[in-house]
DNA sequence: CTCTTTCCTACTGGTTTTATATGATTATAA
DNA sequence: TTATAATCATATAAAACCAGTAGGAAAGAG
């Protein structure tokens, strides 16, 4: 029952590219050092982000990532998905196809649709920008 | 991000046993013909909630299991957590002692902590009373 | 004693996780 | 054009977790 690395760094290093988005590319070095995560895996977390066009990139020397839209219009939710997939509790929820065979007579298929429910309400709920706000006010906590 | 077979079988027994009890003991073979699990991997799963006092046995001929308490006193969430431990979405949420180094300055605690409080509660408010009694109004819709 | 049922422990094959390592390709600056 | 700095693509591997299977010991009923 637990959200795997890929997931929550996918989560920091889009929060990461929110924090400083100026309008230059950020290069994922700079990532890697603020966050500790090493230059080499998050390559492979960022790259399934490209590729669901939730980051834009440029090759070569300055080159760099920024996102695609505004932090407003990410949900966590939907960052996490690229990465981890659907965030249903059990299997026979996360496919249209429900090929179990229990599916006619189960007697906790209700009990986990709700978790399914009350799990992808509440990560669709919060926007990167939620979190930015939130960051941003703790950070000027420490000032006073 | 999914719950295991051990958890979600740990219900399908315990709601197997509510639904069963008659007071008699209701041996593992009856429960495992039911919900067709083998008889080797259930006793795998009952052992821990006969630990954790959530179920009474008696060994030997005409022997079996029985629930220690009424339906109403389980939540789902104690039945999962005896199989699949704290029900958090990261590490740093499921032990007291918080050993993450990056704790104080997190951005994305918050959002986890929220996840987290919306699964518990959510798991804690249903109760094996309520699953019997959808199951019950289930069967009665055959009837018609 | 014999049969049944719980109880206990170990083992196994497979998958997933969490990376690390190596190198190729591409684009920009000077 | 050359050097540099970045993305992109595989390959490898230790460790943990998952989903069972298997064998037998202990206890109770008749």
């Amino acid at each position: 029952m637990k959200i795997s690395t890929k997931g929550r760094y996918a989560l920091r290093i889009m929060l990461d590219l929110a924090l400083h988005n100026s309008g230059e590319l950020v290069p994922l070095k700079d990532i890697a050092k603020r966050q500790g995560i090493t230059l080499k895996y998050m390559e492979q977390i960022i790259s399934p982000l490209a590729k669901a066009g939730f980051v834009q990139s440029l090759r070569g020397s300055s080159g760099g990532y920024r996102l695609s839209r505004q932090p407003s219009e990410y949900t966590v939710g939907s960052v996490l998905r690229v990465l981890e997939g659907p965030l249903a509790p059990t299997g026979c929820l996360s496919q249209e196809m429900n090929d179990c065979p229990r599916a006619g007579t189960c007697e906790t298929l209700g009990f986990w649709k709700g978790l399914n429910e009350v799990i992808n309400n509440y990560v669709d709920s919060v926007t990167l920008e939620d979190l930015m706000k939130q960051e941003l006010t703790r950070q000027n906590d420490y000032v006073i």
